[in-house]
DNA sequence: TGCATCGTACGATTTAAATCGTACCTTTGC
DNA sequence: GCAAAGGTACGATTTAAATCGTACGATGCA
């Protein structure tokens, strides 16, 4: 009873939404100005200046972004690489939605007439050289 | 004809992970009490019987879960199928995460190992079928 | 009949996320 | 040299989610 392994290993912090449109916008743009992200932001959302400072201070402090003081205009960087976030998050999704079948989240995906031809096309290509791959 | 209220409203909360997991469990064992939903809940979940109690009374005043008075033990159901409130997350993830676009998920789903040998053919077979629909 | 058990109701509290107001320091242009 | 513009710092507030404590009504049964 003392030990937890569930509660041990989902100890990783996920990003929450806001600060997920954050390090959206630094992965595309590379390092920024808090101004630069804040500029950003505002083309989809509305937010006071100060709150977009306060909210990568804070992603800051919790090691999510690293951040260059040596000129006043601080300059702020994502800490994990996009890829590796990202699908942190999609396995959480993944086990929470679809008991961790990836197949069957891809089926739903398909069903949802959310792909394309070309998507279709895409994600064949991608199994073709999965398969080759392995083999 | 009048048409229904929530189905016009496009701006469709999303159910909250508290939400989701009790969603889940009436989803999976069909209408049931708080007592067995509760139940259900401590196995992977520690919380006070009262907080699943007002968190399925809150769900049922927003209109998610439908709840059967005529016996003192109320039964409550899941008021939106399984199928399309996963359908929504899943449509709200891709958006959010890969732009839109399913088969940049479904890609980095692959590349993450978490798709077995079986899956793969699973996804394909998924494929096949669709492709001889459309064409 | 009386008490333990199981149920609902619901206000209050805790926790976490997100936002904002205000103070104050630096740089720049005139 | 100084005001305006633009930067950081950070406490306080707002909002939403989640949790809990307590009250009290029904039921079952020795």
């Amino acid at each position: 009873m003392y030990l937890n392994f569930i509660a041990m290993n989902s100890e990783k912090p996920e990003p929450t939404r806001a600060e997920l449109d954050i390090l959206t916008i630094l992965w595309k743009h590379g390092p920024s100005t808090v101004r630069a992200v804040h500029d950003q932001l505002n083309t989809f959302k509305e937010v006071n200046y100060t709150t977009t400072l306060k909210q990568m201070q804070l992603m800051a402090e919790k090691g999510m972004l690293s951040r260059d003081e040596r000129s006043m205009k601080h300059i702020y960087e994502a800490v994990e690489e996009e890829q590796k976030t990202k699908s942190l998050l999609l396995d959480r999704f993944v086990d929470h939605l679809y008991g961790g079948s990836a197949s069957n989240l891809v089926m739903q995906l398909l069903d949802n007439k959310k792909a394309s031809k070309a998507e279709l096309d895409e994600i064949r290509a991608v199994l073709d050289q999965l398969e080759k791959g392995n083999s």
